[in-house]
DNA sequence: TACGCTACCACACATCTGTGTGGTTGTCAA
DNA sequence: TTGACAACCACACAGATGTGTGGTAGCGTA
């Protein structure tokens, strides 16, 4: 009847200790425990480390042994968000408890792809629209000097004009191909500078 | 003649600082100045100071002092991608070390959103592609039980099916609209789970 | 040559920090 | 009533931690 694994729900006190930590490792670190005892106006570090062991065996934190400041969130953390492919049935509350699919936003960058390797472009304009890409979405390239035929790419027109469009090839030369059948394809010299690795719409 | 601002370069070793500064923050604390000096093989933590100070100097980083750990990257922190909106010209390099235009991966998320109130969904299908949301994509979705009309929703339906829809109102009566021609919007009973706050597509 | 800078080292020291020990009070279920 | 647990407190202590002081050596520029 008992699992391990189950949701165990946080008294109010805990959760307000553990929105601390939250917002502290956001902001910039993890706090000590003397931090946290002033915050919550606890007058002894005991106290601290209760709602600390509290917390570590219900599962929403990791300790490593010693270490300052080493707390590490396991559930909700900074930068992680549930994954939910379906929701199951009579549960109001969704399947988001769930630790296994959890998308971190570190996930949307190619994998170890060097931070200097990465920019980040406003789409302006509608010449991508049949490929998904709308005006005011935030396109993630990769730096790269060369694409192949049908990547999309960022490309640098002559007066330090960007756009993102499809590589295209005709006759053994490369054109830019929109993804709008009201636009026309750019024949003008250009200079691939990345490849649109992932895009990102905010509403 | 000289500006603050200007990019300053970093020596082999301070670079290799850096990185390790970056590598410890990443996977989960900034290191204190005695890891640092072990890691690097430093005999002193004067020298681990050597180095922050010069870090600091040129802008890399940021410390609160005396706090322990408190190392802040400035310049290609974890989690942050530069905003490109036009390429200089003659700038082979991109400008991309603009301090200023940072994309931080935090902000796809909506401001001040509870952890709780957020997940991820993956899109089925091709009903939303007019409204450039395509199979594959991974919807951002805020948990809310109503929504207004002409709202994305992410919205259960009947046998624990969850569809991402345009939210229609039809004489009074709601119903889920698809943004494809091909489709047919749906009247049959839904409940509103939340709503699409992001759209994010790797490729 | 003097100066600034990078690149190190040794060591002392005041705090910071996590942990250990031993309590108290109250609630709720068995 | 016994036991488990939440929710606190006090205090001591070893070791971690950032900082301060004072060096040495090499390099390039003015």
């Amino acid at each position: 009847m008992s699992q391990d694994n189950k949701v165990t729900g946080l008294t109010a006190k805990q959760e307000k200790v553990l929105n601390f930590i939250r917002e502290r490792i956001q902001s910039n670190l993890p706090p000590t425990i003397r931090e946290i005892a002033k915050e919550m106006g606890f007058g002894s570090t005991g106290t601290v480390r209760d709602y600390l062991d509290a917390l570590s065996k219900k599962g929403y934190l990791r300790r490593t042994g010693k270490l300052s400041r080493s707390i590490e969130l396991l559930k909700g953390a900074v930068n992680s968000i549930p994954l939910v492919a379906t929701i199951p049935a009579g549960k109001p509350n969704l399947a988001y408890e769930d630790t296994e699919n959890q998308l971190q936003l570190g996930d949307l960058l190619p994998a170890g792809a060097n931070q200097n390797e990465i920019f980040a472009l406003k789409v302006k304009g509608e010449s991508m629209i049949e490929a998904g890409i709308m005006d005011g979405d935030t396109a993630i390239i990769r730096k790269q000097a060369t694409a192949e035929t049908g990547d999309i790419i960022a490309a640098l027109l002559g007066n330090n004009e960007v756009t993102l469009k499809y590589l295209g090839r005709e006759n053994g030369k490369f054109f830019l191909k929109p993804a709008n059948s009201n636009y026309q394809p750019i024949y003008k010299p250009f200079t691939v500078i990345g490849k649109l690795v992932t895009i990102i719409r905010k509403y």
